[in-house]
DNA sequence: AGTTAATTGGTACTTTAGTATGACTCCCAA
DNA sequence: TTGGGAGTCATACTAAAGTACCAATTAACT
């Protein structure tokens, strides 16, 4: 809303101008009216594009790879669990996922078995589906 | 491609008109230079809104719950494998899906190591991670 | 210094998952 | 009508996954 609310108050700083310009050059007749036009063809549409450029932008990463940091932490996952959550939904099995992150699949299966309690899930495919609508993972 | 240059047309054409329009204004001074101005602005930032418009809307369903029919039957994964492979990515188990599609345990077992040959994958959790690859179930 | 959370690792156990193999039925196309 | 794919189910087995408990170390916080 800032946004919108500053865009509406350029667009009429910007009219008031154009109308000085354009009176001036009027009364002088030293500027072609084709000049005049022609900047303000372009003017206003660079802000037509800007608009919807930035909004746009919004909208597109709604695909959302936008992992949530809070969420995450709100569950009381730590660190390594979420490294370990990563991997289970790569689809590794806990002795490889030791060996990627130098562990013991004993250290790995302690992990798994906390971020399942986290996450309220009784599988690791459940845990993924989980961590995908929550969105602390990329889908 | 085509849309470009028929927006770039349309801008050509509309710069033409405005030129004549603002001739005649300026020799019969029947038209204020202020409105002439304003529409110009209003219809540039119309266009300028326009083009960005169209353009994220090809964006936007870029998110791909597209099903690739093609792949799955290419794949050899047959009409109740496909099922069984849906609720796994859901996260139930065996049991769970053989309740589900009212078949035994053994049946959605069967299912399953099929759907791992053909998907190339050592457990479930590579099956949903290659089958989302491979866009033939939603992510 | 003492407390706490995080990380790591182990043992022992139960539960799922996955493989291999065989068998039965149904349906469709050659 | 017959062969083959799809779907079903079972048994027996191995391999992962997951649980429960315990314990040592380290880093951070009070």
């Amino acid at each position: 809303m800032k946004k919108t609310v500053f865009i509406f108050s350029a667009l009429i700083v910007a009219l008031l101008i154009l109308f000085q310009i354009s009176k001036y050059s009027y009364v002088n007749g030293d500027v072609a009216i084709e000049t005049i036009i022609s900047v303000i063809a372009v003017v206003f549409l660079g802000i037509g594009l800007y608009i919807n450029k930035s909004n746009s932008k919004k909208h597109i990463p709604r695909n959302n790879n936008i992992i949530d940091q809070n969420k995450i932490s709100a569950l009381g996952i730590s660190k390594r669990e979420y490294e370990v959550l990563l991997e289970i939904a790569k689809g590794f099995s806990n002795k490889e996922i030791g060996e990627k992150l130098f562990v013991t699949e004993s250290t790995v299966k302690t992990h798994v078995s906390n971020i399942l309690l986290k996450l309220e899930a009784k599988r690791r495919t459940q845990a993924i589906q989980k961590a995908k609508e929550l969105q602390i993972i990329p889908s």
